[in-house]
DNA sequence: CTCCAGCCTAC
DNA sequence: GTAGGC
DNA sequence: GGAG
C-alpha cells in the first residue's frame, strides 16, 4: 500500500480514465460508440482552452488546411468530456486526440492566457473579408480567396459581379436570412405546413423533421425534413410526389427559391422557404426515401455530420459500407480505401438494426451531438 | 508513411 | 473535373 | 494534426 504519495495530476483517476479510452479496444476511437449530448457543463475548466483551440480550427479550416479542423475538433472534443483541469504539456499528451502539437499549445493557453500562433492569424486584414465571404451560401474557400485576392470587400461589391452563380446570388441577396439560427418553434410550424400539403396529397405519405431539430435543438440552420411512402422500394418511386409537393408548396408562396434539385436518379430537394408573415427566407431540405431505405435515411439526414463519418468509418474497417440507403457488406476496397465493389445490402429500412450490427449501441438522436 | 465518409448537383 | 453542399 |  502506497502511504504519503504526492498524487501527480496525471494520476488522479479522471485522467486516468480518459487515458484508457484511448489505450484497449481502438472502438473507443470511434465517436460514434460513445456518443456525447453536445452539452458541455458551463464550468468545464477547459473551456477556455477550448475556445482557444475552436478557433484555431476554425481559422486552419477558413484558409484551407486539410485535416487539420479535423483534428483540432477531435482534440476538442476529448477535451469537453473532461472534469478536470488540464494545464501542462505532461498532462495534456496523455489524453487521446491530442499529440505534441496541440499539447504544446494548452500549455501556451493556460500559461499565457492565448495563442500566438492564433493572434497572428487573426491580425490578418483580409480574414474578416474572409469571414464575410465564406458565410454566403453557394461560396466556398475557392471562391473566396480569389474574391480577396481580387481585392473584393464588400457583398455590395459582390453583387456587381457579371459570373455569380445563381445561388450565390440568392445567398448574398439573402445573406442575413440564411445566417440566422430557426428557433425550435418555427421548425415546428414550418414543419406542420409541410405536413398537411404532404397529407393532402397522399395519406400514405410521412415526413419527418431530422437534422438538428430530431436532435433535439433549441435553433436549427435549416429545416430537414425526411419524407418516405408505404410500399416503395426505389427513391424513384417518390420522385412524382415530391414534384407535386414542390409545386404545391411553391404555389402557396412557402418555397419561395429552388437551390438544388434532384436528377432523375436523386432523392434530395433543396431549397428555401417562408412563413407567412415573415420575411426571413430559411434553407429547407426534402430527402425522399422509399420505406426500404428508411432507416438508412434517417441515421443519415439526424447526423450530426461529425458521429456519421465517424459510423460510417467505423462501417469501412469492418468492410462495410454505410450511406444514405443502407448498410453493405463484403465492400473490397483498394490499399488506399477506394471503393473497389458496392458490396451485398444488408440493412437499410430499420435505424436500430443498423446500429446492431455495427456494434454501435443504440444512440437516441440527442445523443449523437459529437461537435 | 498513410489515412481521415460518402454521396449529390451546378457549373 | 472542380466547387460547394448535405 | 493524431492514430495506427
Ligand atoms: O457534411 C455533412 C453534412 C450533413 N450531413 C448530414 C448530418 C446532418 O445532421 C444532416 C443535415 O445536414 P445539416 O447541414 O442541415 O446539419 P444539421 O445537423 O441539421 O445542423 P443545422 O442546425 O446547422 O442545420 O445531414 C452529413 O452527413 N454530412
Ligand atoms: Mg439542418
Amino acid at each position: 500500500m502506497k502511504i504519503a504519495i504526492v498524487h501527480h495530476p496525471e494520476t488522479t483517476p479522471k485522467i486516468l480514465a480518459a487515458q484508457r479510452m484511448s489505450e484497449k479496444d481502438k472502438l473507443s476511437s470511434f465517436t460514434c460508440m460513445y456518443g456525447g449530448t453536445g452539452k458541455m457543463h458551463k464550468d468545464n475548466p477547459n473551456r477556455h482552452t477550448i475556445d482557444i483551440l475552436q478557433q484555431m480550427g476554425e481559422y486552419y479550416a477558413q484558409i484551407g488546411v486539410p485535416w487539420k479542423p479535423q483534428a483540432y475538433q477531435k482534440a476538442i472534443g476529448t477535451l469537453k468530456k473532461l472534469e478536470v483541469k488540464i494545464d501542462c504539456f505532461e498532462d495534456a499528451i496523455r489524453l487521446p486526440n491530442i499529440g505534441t502539437r496541440i499539447a504544446k499549445k494548452i500549455e501556451e493557453i493556460c500559461t499565457t492566457g492565448h495563442l500566438r500562433t492564433l493572434d497572428n492569424a487573426l491580425a490578418d486584414p483580409t480574414h474578416k473579408t474572409l469571414q464575410l465571404f465564406l458565410r454566403i451560401y453557394g461560396v466556398g474557400l475557392s471562391q473566396a480567396h480569389k474574391w480577396i485576392q481580387a481585392g473584393h470587400k464588400s457583398l455590395d461589391d459582390l453583387l456587381a459581379l457579371p459570373d455569380l452563380h445563381k445561388n450565390q446570388r440568392i445567398g448574398i441577396d439573402h445573406y442575413d436570412d440564411f445566417n440566422t439560427r430557426i428557433p425550435r418553434d418555427e421548425v415546428t410550424a414550418l414543419g406542420d405546413i409541410v405536413k398537411k400539403v404532404a397529407a393532402d396529397i397522399n395519406l400514405n405519405v410521412e415526413a419527418i423533421i431530422g437534422g438538428s431539430y430530431r436532435r433535439g435543438a433549441d435553433t436549427s440552420g435549416d429545416i430537414d425534413f425526411i419524407i418516405t411512402k408505404r410500399n416503395t422500394r426505389s427513391s424513384w418511386d417518390l420522385l412524382s410526389f415530391l414534384e407535386t409537393l414542390v409545386a404545391r408548396l411553391t404555389c402557396d408562396g412557402f418555397l419561395v427559391a429552388a437551390l438544388t434539385v434532384p436528377a432523375s436518379s436523386g432523392s434530395k430537394w433543396h431549397g428555401a422557404c417562408a412563413l407567412p408573415g415573415n420575411p426571413l427566407w430559411r434553407r429547407i431540405d426534402f430527402l425522399v426515401v422509399p420505406e426500404t431505405e428508411f432507416g438508412a435515411a434517417l441515421l443519415y439526414f439526424t447526423g450530426d455530420d461529425i458521429f456519421n463519418r465517424s459510423i460510417r468509418l467505423l462501417a469501412s474497417k469492418k468492410n462495410m459500407r454505410l450511406n444514405q440507403k443502407g448498410l453493405y457488406k463484403d465492400v473490397l476496397r483498394t490499399f488506399g480505401r477506394e471503393k473497389l465493389s458496392e458490396g451485398t445490402l444488408v440493412e437499410g429500412g430499420d435505424e436500430r438494426k443498423i446500429f446492431d450490427l455495427l456494434g454501435v449501441p443504440w444512440r437516441p438522436p440527442h445523443e449523437r451531438i459529437c461537435r
